[in-house]
DNA sequence: TTGTACGCGTTATCAA
DNA sequence: TTGATAACGCGTACAA
C-alpha cells in the first residue's frame, strides 16, 4: 500500500470501482436497507481494497448528528475531575460517542469561548462542570437546541438536566457534631476563585458557626501545595490547636505536613478535613478524613442522562449526589 | 429570544435577511476579501440579530480542515497523563484547536477502534501516548495523511514525529551507583500490561543486574494501591530489607505504608524508588525518590510539534525527553 | 434490489 | 465590490 499520501477515498470512487451507484455503497455501509449479497460482498471487497473510510464530517452534515459530546471542565489536572472525565468517557465508548474536551482554567473568557466553539461544532450534547458558567450562559445552549447536563448546579430547562451536589447538609452536621465533642476552633481555608462548590461550603460553615454562636477563622490560601505548606509552617509557630477545613487532599496534606514538621501532632493538636476526598485521602498518612462523592459515578450518570436527554426520553431532569463523611485519621471523630 | 428551539440559522437565511448573496456573508465571516463597509455592517447586524453561528461541520467539509486534533491515551486517571493532557490543551487553546479525547483502557481493541474513529473524524492531527499501539498501527494514520506525534515512542515517517523518553540510561546509572553504596537486594515491581515504558525500564533493570553479576527480584504487582498494600504487608512478614522499584507514586506509597505498618523503617530497612514521579512524590511522607519527566512540558512540546507537522514546517522530527533523578527521603542515596 | 437527484451548510472560483 | 454556481462527501426520498 506504499507510503504515498493518497487523497481520501470517497464513496463515489468506491461506487465506480464496484460498478454500482453511491447509494448502494451507502446502504452497505449503514446496513440501512437490503442489498443483494453478491453486490454487498463486492462492495465490501472494494471498500477493503481501497481502504475506504466514510467521512464523519459529511455524514454528520447529512444526518445532523455528530455523535460527539462536549465536556467543559476547569482543568484535567485535578484528580477528582479526571475521575469524572473517565466516567464520562467510559459511557461514551459504550454508547459510541466521542468526547471533545474544553477547559476553562478558571477563566471566564475561556469559558465563554468554549461555548462559542461548542455551538459551532454541532455536538449532540454537552456536559458542563465548571463554575465560571452561570445559568444564563448555560441557557445559551438551549437557544441552539443543544442538550446540556450541568454538574454541580441546579438548573432545569427543556433541554437542560442537572446533577447537583449535596454538601451543605453534611458539612453542617459535621460541624455541629464537632461542637458537642471537639475542643478546637475551626479554620476554613478560603481559596480565591475556587468556584461555587467551595463557596457554598464556606457559607454553610459560616452560617453554622453563627447559628451556634461560635467563633471561627477563615484563612486565605493558595490552591497550591507548596505555598500552603509554607504558609502553615508560619502559622503553626503561633497557632498550636486548630481544626482545619481544606479544599482538597493536596491542600489538606500541606496543612498536615506543616503541622507535623512544626512538632504538632495529628489529630491531637491539629485536625484536618478535606472537602473533596479522592483516593489520595487513603494513601497519604495520616489518612485524611474527607467528604466524598464518587466522581467516576457522577461522570457515568451525567453521560447516561445526556444520552437520554438527546433521545428525548429523560425522566428525571435532576439527580442529586449526596456527599458522605469518611472518617479517617486526621480528625478525632 | 424565548426558549423555543429554532432550527439552526444558516448562512442562507442571513443572506436573505441582509439582502445580499451568501457569498458576501461568507466574506464577512472570514474576512476573506474586501466588502463595502456599509454592507459589511448590515450583515454583521443581521448575524447578531439572528444569532447566527457558522457550522463548523460545513466549514470543515468545504475547507478540509477541522481544527481538531485527536489525543489517544490509556486513561485520564493517571496524574502524569492528566498533566500531559493539560499541557496539550493549553497549546491547543492558543493555537485554536479542539481536542478529541480517546482512551484505550489498556485494551488493544479499544485502541484500534480509536484509530478507526479518528480517521473517520477528519482530525488535522493526532497525539498518541499509548502502549497498545505499535509502529504499524501508527503508520496507518500515514496512509490517510493524518500527521501524528508519538509520545514515548521512536518512530519517524513523512508525517510522523516522536517524543521518546530517556529512562534506560538513568535507571542503569541509579542501579550501578547503588551497587557501590547500597546494602540491599533490589526488587522490581512487574505490573502486567502496564506498557512499554515499564517494560523498557524492567529490561534495563535486569540487564544491569546481569552485567554486574548481582542477584535481583521481580515481583508481580497489581496496578492498584490497595492490593499492593496488602501484598506487601504479607511480603514484609518475611522480607525485612529491600530496595523496591515501583511504577508510580501510588504504588510506591503502598509499599512504604505497608513497610511502616509492619514496623520497618524507610529508608533504613526498605528503600523505594518511583519510576514516574509526580507532585505527589513531594506530598506523600516520606517524600518519594523518583525519576521525573515534566509531563506538562511533554504535552506542550508534542502539540507544538504537531502544529508544525501539520503546517509542513517541522524541523526535527524527534525530540527526546530525558528523565532526571530526584532524590527524596525514601532512599538513602 | 438498485439508481437518480436533491439536500446538508459552507468555501471558492469565476464572472459580472 | 458583489453574485451565481460548482465543489466538499455523504444520506435519503423517490422512482425504476
Amino acid at each position: 500500500m506504499g507510503n504515498d499520501f493518497k487523497d481520501r477515498v470517497t464513496i463515489y470512487e468506491v461506487a465506480k470501482a464496484a460498478g454500482v451507484s453511491l447509494a448502494t455503497v451507502s446502504r452497505v455501509i449503514n446496513n440501512t436497507s437490503t442489498v443483494k449479497d453478491e453486490t454487498k460482498n463486492k462492495v465490501l471487497a472494494i471498500i477493503k481494497k481501497l481502504g475506504y473510510k466514510p467521512s464523519g464530517l459529511a455524514q454528520a452534515l447529512a444526518t445532523n448528528k455528530t455523535t460527539t459530546i462536549g465536556v467543559i471542565i476547569p482543568s484535567a489536572n485535578y484528580v477528582y475531575i479526571a475521575n469524572m472525565l473517565n466516567g464520562i468517557i467510559e459511557i461514551c465508548k459504550s454508547k459510541n460517542f466521542t468526547v471533545s474536551l474544553y477547559t476553562t482554567s478558571h477563566s471566564r473568557s475561556d469559558a465563554i469561548e468554549s461555548i462559542e466553539k461548542i455551538i459551532k461544532s454541532h455536538v449532540d450534547g454537552v456536559i458542563v462542570f465548571d463554575d465560571e458558567l452561570n445559568e444564563e450562559d448555560i441557557e445559551l445552549f438551549n437557544n441552539y437546541a443543544v442538550p446540556v447536563v450541568a454538574v454541580n448546579n441546579r438548573i432545569i430547562a427543556s433541554k437542560i438536566a442537572c446533577i447537583p451536589f449535596g454538601y451543605e447538609h453534611l458539612i453542617k452536621k459535621v460541624i455541629t457534631d464537632y461542637f458537642t465533642k471537639g475542643d478546637k476552633k475551626m479554620n476554613f481555608l478560603h481559596v480565591h476563585n475556587a468556584g461555587r462548590l467551595l463557596s457554598r461550603v464556606e457559607n454553610a460553615y459560616i452560617q453554622t458557626h453563627l447559628e451556634n454562636d461560635r467563633e471561627y477563622d477563615i484563612t486565605n490560601c493558595d490552591d497550591s501545595y507548596q505555598r500552603t505548606y509554607q504558609d502553615f509552617k508560619e502559622r503553626f509557630k503561633r497557632v498550636k490547636k486548630e481544626y482545619v477545613i481544606a479544599y482538597r487532599d493536596s491542600i489538606a496534606a500541606a496543612v498536615m505536613n506543616a503541622a507535623q514538621d512544626m512538632g504538632l501532632s495529628i489529630p491531637e493538636d491539629i485536625e484536618v478535613l478535606s472537602i473533596i476526598g479522592t483516593k489520595y485521602s487513603s494513601i497519604i498518612r495520616p489518612n485524611i478524613t474527607n467528604l466524598y462523592i464518587d466522581m467516576q459515578e457522577v461522570g457515568k450518570r451525567s453521560m447516561y442522562m445526556l444520552v437520554d436527554l438527546i433521545n428525548g426520553q429523560l425522566q428525571d431532569k435532576e439527580y442529586k449526589f449526596e456527599s458522605i463523611y469518611v472518617k479517617k485519621d486526621s480528625t478525632k471523630f
